[in-house]
DNA sequence: GAGTATACTGGAACCGGTTCCAAACAGCAA
DNA sequence: TTGCTGTTTGGAACCGGTTCCAGTATACTC
């Protein structure tokens, strides 16, 4: 009888925090404390213009006396800017994302930059993340990732001079960092063909159910690759499944069952893959000797089970996109790049030659 | 000859954004064109006060004609509150952190508030947030996860008004919101125990670089959970490993190197209970027949790798937090509570009784 | 000593909202 | 018509900073 995960409240007596105490300490309370102008302050405050040394050391003397703290919302309002950046990202708990996000936040580190978060699990989410972002004017720019805005979105971005950057897709009029996902598919098939692989499969998931268009393109990489070889494309070496371990799991279990099962799959995901693994293992296939897996995006735990898989760059995306959306704040301009990065394949243990029968066509490593 | 993964930069024409055309409409520029009073237009936004349904109406056609968006900066500053909950978080890459952050997320996306990231990477960060987030008063609240404000800075929290909730970390003056660590691990180690073992190690963690108090308590939890069964501890059993796979995989390493080895584990981490597997693989041991583990956290792989390990609240307990924070900035005051999540042992297939000759002590369900 | 930079400084005006007070107006009873 | 509520409305004052212009003091030149 598992004991199910209760929560205990321990009470303690009621902690008010105080309603309505002390009042933070303004600007003029400094000027007054200091016995200077408001501008004094101000000055001293952002160092741009000169002030006396002796003026200045009242001035701080007097802010660290009172606690001052300037408001930041204060200070957006003349400034006309917040200081911060919007993410927009969906389906937080996936690693890609996540990933991207770390990256991000490298770049981010080291700026004086907050970043703001809008997180969309639903298609409905989005339109509200780039309602909210565009109306209230809440960050400097935005960081979009995965998600292309629609023209009218990115028309409300431009006129409201909100510089933002694509990560992970793409538009014509902002700036973007991509991976070449077609260009990768066609890299993985290549490599399992390379061994020696006349049945392939693509085992891959659907788009997010945010992401309006499809572009991931690993459908047509792969096919790309199999009709350079010669190979004839088969709708049924072709299945969808959902983005998860137990997808990939019964997707690999239905190719299983055909007539003529694959030697080798192209899973469109790591996380798909450790299910495939999985359904390798429990149908008695040898890996690689039976079924030949590659997987996609290098997942941290990809190294762990020695998968082999398509590495794309997921914090360098998020760094490089962050960095874009700094100089365009910073200059006032788009940098117009539309930087394409190129996944690129790692090598571990679960591919192999075809069969041991021709184990001289290929080896495992420098095929690249 | 592997091909780096090199960036293509594709030039375009220069994207030059607007620099300054398009003046935003103020709430002035709607009041002149309706022909009403800003008063009247504020009323129209905010609904609070009565507004005669035409002058509405006039107010509504003239915001739409304009484009008219409030802006949040400038709501902020008479409002005195910003709408965004600030989250302080620590090593944003681990999966409890993100699993937490959901589950803040989740609360939040029926709130209005917008969540607004402080990740901490290292010690100093930490101060520099707590600086960033009380000096500048950029959120009207604070979630802290796993990080412990020291009394200093909880003394700023208080007296700047700016209610904060601690995850997995307390203090006495905050509510927070955490789990029994020190049961959780003595549970994990009864388990082992139950199924028959008497040789049962620990390999563990090092506190996370930037928390500075270490309570972890599963050292303790272990330790009475051996003691109460009159177990001897051996310090040679207790192994602190990096949090990593690899962390996991040569502290199981370290282990068989003994002289007598352990027949079950207890890993802090499922993360480094993934190296655990893999170091016993490699060892040829056979799990759970020849060593028992049971890991921690329950990360989404395990489950797929079929780890047997305690489960962690880890969204439920973001989504409580986020709560708790809701409720004080709705109420003006705290919900005094300190909210223990228990955790959940998981029985997977990773372990077993203590060896085949006694097989029938012990069964692997039904066993809590 | 007058003339003129130069270095500081004070504070009004402003950013774009909210709030509140007083005024305008409508409706109704006396 | 007057007096008295009650509803709508206008707009000044304010939130807490920044910016800029004008003013004062000091220094330097001739």
């Amino acid at each position: 009888m598992a004991r199910k995960q209760e929560e205990a409240v321990q009470q303690e007596p009621a902690t008010r925090w105080p309603v309505s105490t002390a009042k933070r300490a303004t600007i003029r309370d400094v000027a007054r404390e200091a016995g200077v102008g408001i501008g004094t302050v101000s000055r001293v405050l952002s160092g741009h213009a000169p002030v006396a040394p002796a003026t200045r050391a009242r001035v701080e003397a007097a802010m660290r006396k009172l606690g001052y703290r300037p408001s930041r919302a204060a200070q957006a309002l003349p400034r006309r800017r917040t200081n911060a950046i919007a993410v927009v990202v969906p389906l937080f708990t996936r690693y890609f994302y996540v990933e991207v996000l770390r990256g991000i936040e490298q770049a981010l580190a080291a700026s004086a930059y907050a970043l703001v978060i809008y997180s969309i699990e639903r298609a409905a989410d989005r339109d509200r993340a780039f309602e909210d972002l565009v109306e209230s004017r809440r960050a400097d720019g935005a960081l979009v990732v995965s998600l292309t805005p629609d023209s009218s979105q990115v028309e409300s971005l431009q006129s409201l001079n909100l510089p933002a950057v694509l990560i992970d897709s793409a538009h014509p009029a902002l700036p973007s960092v991509l991976v070449d996902h077609e260009r990768a598919a066609a890299d993985a098939t290549r490599h399992l063909i390379r061994l020696g692989h006349r049945h392939i499969a693509l085992i891959d998931h659907q788009e997010d159910p945010v992401r309006l268009e499809s572009t991931s393109g690993r459908a047509p990489g792969y096919r790309q690759a199999l009709s350079e070889a010669g190979i004839p494309w088969r709708a049924d070496y072709e299945v969808i499944a959902d983005f998860t371990p137990e997808g990939g799991q019964t997707g690999l279990r239905s190719l299983l069952a055909l007539p003529e099962p694959p030697t080798a799959v192209f899973v469109g995901s790591d996380t798909q893959a450790l299910g495939v693994l999985e359904a390798a293992r429990e149908a008695g296939l040898r890996i690689p000797g039976d079924l030949a897996v590659v997987g996609y995006n290098d997942v941290e735990v990809a190294r762990y089970v020695g998968l082999t898989t398509m590495r794309v760059p997921m914090r360098e995306m998020g760094r490089r996109g962050a960095e874009l959306l700094l100089n365009a704040l910073e200059q006032g301009q788009y940098d117009p790049a539309h930087i394409c990065f190129q996944a690129e394949l790692v090598v571990r243990r679960t591919c192999g030659p075809v069969s041991r029968r021709n184990d001289s066509s290929a080896r495992q490593d420098g095929l690249q």
